[in-house]
DNA sequence: ATGCTAACCTGCGCGC
DNA sequence: TGCGCGCAGGTTAGCA
């Protein structure tokens, strides 16, 4: 579910109903996670308020008065808002794995079926490793392709992975590394170094660009952890290559190319990409 | 330092 | 229908 934008809308989505509340209870169903949830999270937090729900790359911070609770959703996680009530009433689902119960009546519930998603703690003060040694945030402007440019000079490694690389810069999912590359006209296997100032401009732009418009999307897309409706429709009218390959080209025709990169899809206009 | 691979885990769609 | 396979929006650890 997750690449940036969603987690992005998650936290516009939750954060009226569960910011300046208190956390009564936690319930911990599944501590088995990406990493165990913590034996004190509960102890730590129960009384606490949640200040402020900030983000941080992929992960949702959950400021309380005496430290932050980090949440990422992996590859399948959820975050939503339900009815205290109900989660009581009705049996949790398979992959509830974490309740937080607010003094308001709602109930911040994390699903997550692959466990690849975590419920960290970090103590006042205390440095995470986790969030250290992250590049900057795509949004902003100290993410500029002087930046890039420079960063990548020499590097062998194909430019899809570079971007997608934490350090070098976080949020860039595989569906939106995918696009922005096609829009940029830049083909994913180009080695780093390679990539000319002018291309890493454009690349910059289109990634800006996508990300910005997808969480715009965003609302409409996860509407259902505020609502109750359906599931999305995601941002797939607007993609152009991601999961498309063997397809035309909806910009020349031609027929998508899809190669595999570190385990992951990437596919590519042989004739728009250079 | 850099770069590649495997690994974590469940569910779904496809071909036979 | 059922089974096995491959794939999925992420990220880190570990090894060459």
């Amino acid at each position: 579910m997750p690449e940036l934008p969603e987690v992005e809308t998650t936290r516009r989505g939750i954060s009226p109903y569960s910011e300046k509340q208190q956390i009564e209870k936690i319930v911990i169903r599944q501590r088995q996670l990406r990493w165990a949830v913590p034996a004190g999270l509960e102890k730590r937090c129960r009384g606490k308020t949640i200040q402020t729900i900030k983000r941080r790359a992929k992960y949702l911070l959950l400021e309380l008065e005496n430290g932050n609770i980090i949440i990422h959703l992996g590859m399948s996680g959820s975050l939503r808002i339900i009815d205290s009530k109900n989660s009581k009433q009705e049996p949790p689902g398979k992959h509830d794995h974490v309740d937080f119960l607010l003094a308001n009546g709602k109930t911040l519930r994390f699903n997550d079926p692959r466990k690849f998603g975590c419920v960290l703690w970090q103590e006042k003060d205390e440095s995470l490793s986790l969030l250290e040694n992250m590049g900057p945030e795509p949004l902003t402007e100290a993410f500029n392709a002087e930046y890039l440019f420079k960063k990548s000079r020499k590097k062998t490694v194909a430019v899809k992975q570079f971007i997608m690389n934490n350090t070098v810069v976080v949020g860039v999912g595989n569906i939106y590394a995918n696009e922005s590359l096609f829009r940029a006209g830049v083909r994913p296997q180009k080695p780093a170094g390679k990539v000319t100032r002018k291309q890493y401009q454009q690349l910059v732009d289109e990634i800006k660009q996508v990300l910005s418009a997808a969480i715009e999307q965003g609302g409409t897309t996860l509407r259902d952890f505020v609502g109750g409706d359906g599931k999305p429709g995601y941002f797939q009218q607007t993609l152009l290559v991601y999961g498309r390959g063997g397809e035309d080209c909806k910009r020349c025709g031609s027929s998508l190319k899809e190669i595999r990169q570190g385990q992951r899809a990437s596919t590519y206009c042989p004739n728009c990409q250079k």
